[in-house]
RNA sequence: GCCCUUGUAGCUCAAUGGAUCGAGCAGCGCUCUUCUAAGGCGUUGAUGGGGGUUCGAUUCCCUCCAGGGGCACCA
């Protein structure tokens, strides 16, 4: 049993005696974000003072005198307004950092998810246009959800869906044709894409050559039109499969609208009660449900997004069956994503129950939105080229073992940071500056700190300084390295319950918030005491900073973020 | 007009209804004959306005103001 439950099940026993009935799992019990509060902490006091009409002190302090010694509690406050604070023995904390030495690969890892098959989908870029900073957005998201519900016990599948028909093709294929470009060259196609997308705007008689050309996409009925875009699909899904693997990401199923789009049309017009014909178009009345109607098929006879999202949805369960589906796309897809699932709900409600949708914020630049159409795009590749570059002008970098592989790292790093330490649902104001730098709340931060722990491990091991617990090195003072020590200590015994948090949420930037905050805490103390300074407390000091390591190693991977030995 | 969403320090972000609202950047001042200074230490600085619920509100509810997104044949 941890501690925690030994806690919990010790305020149900004593809040019984004053008369106040409750189950553990609704015992309030926190972790205090201030550590001088403890490793645990309960406002039970406060919330029940009023029910029994005690003053919250007193109640607290009734509360305590019953709780009699709890196993791995070194001591038990009470502090103003009523909060009772639980601190953690030695003994209780070197377990644990023992734990995390002595099996580091399962460090941090939970079975709450075990036996469940989850689908993951996210980066969906669309072969004929531009992979931009939103895709590398979605992707560093949808990586780091995938581990963090591994972690969890979860078997993951990760998809990709690629949107290889629809408007956008046809308007990047009609100004190949007009310009006579090469569509084998991934290059030429984002900037087809633009100029089709304005002409398309600008030119009535231009829209209505790119509608016929689309059709003819569908239908496959113009070889020389088929030939330029089989020639730009491999192209664009070549270039993709370089930055995914740059990204660290490997997929393990590709969709394709092409393929979806059929299935797709087969559901809805299988289902003619839920979606009638109004105006030529075949539709779904989303005001049932709150929401507003939207078109499924056009009446030129082609799908939409969403039913093709439809299509996706079935097939997904059918080339791997799964208990839950989870969708990352840009929040601006938020209500679509709705109407689709209402009406999946009607068609497939046992399917509908499985689906999740993740919203992510826009990538934003200071300058107002990013748009393809427009051209206005900061692409993934550049912004990591950028960024390697600044990376290989440290001197570090450019002196170490492999300074491409490490620029590179760096570079990834820096961007999935900046992408993963906000909250999921809520834009990113792309700064530059900002972005490229490879300080303070940064990836590069965490990975610097890993390293140096990392070091200090390799060198310790030179010396013949075994890692071991200690019970007596823990020091007994009050000086900041002596607390620091503690602080750092008492930090990495959260690890698994912030993995679990965060996977639960599907946010990865609560173990962002977690992990800077533990590479800090080292940093600090790391400032402040010589690990090996030859005492008998240096194997206790070299344990600490081996349980750090792994922690950050471990919570890096969680990020998608590599974890250099050395930097 | 309707629906969704967001307003926290000069800037970019945190804060499972909890304690003195935390970081980083920018600014100022310290800190490398000692295990990695991409580091550490100090310092200045904030909850859009008004109500309400609560022992306690950045968080929940109402309202106003201000941004962003969406609202039938685009994805």
């Amino acid at each position: 049993m941890s501690v925690a439950e030994i806690i919990r099940k010790g305020l149900v026993r004593s809040l019984d005696t004053v008369g106040i009935k409750v189950v553990a799992e609704n015992v309030s019990l926190e972790r205090p974000k201030e550590l001088s509060h403890g490793d645990y902490a309960t406002g039970a006091a406060l919330q029940y003072a009023k029910q029994i009409g005690m003053p919250p002190i007193k109640l607290a302090e009734k509360i305590v005198a019953g709780l009699g010694t709890l196993d791995g509690v070194k001591s038990v406050e009470v502090v103003k307004p009523g909060f009772i604070n639980f601190r953690l023995t030695p003994d209780a904390i070197n377990a644990v950092l023992q734990e995390v030495i002595s099996n580091e690969k399962a460090w941090g890892k939970n079975k709450s998810q075990k036996g469940s098959r989850v689908m993951v989908e996210y980066t969906d870029p669309n072969p004929f246009k531009e992979f931009h900073i939103g895709h590398l957005m979605s992707n560093a998201i949808g990586e780091s959800i995938s581990r963090l519900v591994q972690y969890s016990g979860a078997e993951v599948k990760r998809a990709n869906y690629q949107g290889d028909v629809g408007p956008h093709v046809a308007k990047a294929i009609w100004s190949i044709q007009k310009n006579g470009w090469d569509a084998h060259d991934a290059k030429v196609l984002g900037k087809a894409y633009a100029e089709g997308a304005k002409a398309y705007e600008s030119d009535t008689n231009v829209k209505s050559e790119i509608d016929a050309l689309n059709s003819k996409i569908y239908d496959r009925s113009d070889k020389e039109i088929n030939a330029i875009y089989d020639a730009g699909r491999e192209a664009s899904l070549k270039h993709f499969e370089e930055i995914y693997k740059t990204l660290g990401t490997k997929f393990d199923f590709y969709f394709f609208e092409g393929e979806t789009a059929p299935k797709g049309m087969e559901i809805v017009r299988a289902n003619k009660d839920v979606f009638p014909e109004s105006d030529g178009a075949i539709v779904f009345k989303g005001e049932r449900h709150g929401l507003h109607t939207r078109v499924f098929i056009t009446s030129r006879g082609l799908p939409t997004y969403e039913a093709k999202e439809l299509g996706l949805l079935e097939m997904k369960a059918e080339k791997w069956p799964f208990d839950e589906s989870v969708t990352i796309t840009a929040n601006e897809q938020n209500e679509y994503f709705q109407v689709v699932k209402a009406a999946l709900g009607e068609v497939l409600p046992e399917l509908a129950s499985k689906v999740k949708h993740v919203s992510h914020g826009m990538m934003r630049l200071t300058s107002g939105k990013m748009s393809s159409r427009t051209g206005v795009v900061i692409t993934g590749e550049s912004l990591i080229e950028e960024l390697k570059e600044r990376a290989t002008a440290r001197a570090k970098v450019s002196r170490s073992d492999n300074p491409a592989q490490l620029a590179e790292q760096i570079a990834i790093s820096a961007i999935k940071y900046q992408i993963l330490r906000q909250a999921s649902g809520r834009d990113i104001i792309f700064d530059r500056e900002r972005a490229l730098s490879l300080e303070g709340d940064s990836g590069p931060y965490l990975q610097y700190a890993h390293a140096r722990a990392k070091q200090v491990v390799e060198r310790a091991h030179a010396e013949g300084i075994k890692p071991k617990l200690d019970i007596k090195a823990w020091p007994n003072d009050l000086s900041a390295g002596a607390l620091a020590q503690a602080d750092v200590s008492r930090l990495v015994t959260r690890f698994p319950e912030v993995v679990l948090y965060a996977a639960n949420e599907l946010e990865p930037h609560l173990l962002v918030n977690y992990l800077i905050g533990l590479a800090g805490a080292f940093n600090s103390w790391y400032a402040q005491v010589h690990i090996l300074d030859g005492t008998k407390e240096a194997p206790h000091k070299v344990a600490i900073v081996d349980a750090v390591r792994a922690t950050l190693k471990n919570g890096l991977w969680l990020l998608g973020i590599s974890a250099p030995e050395k930097m």
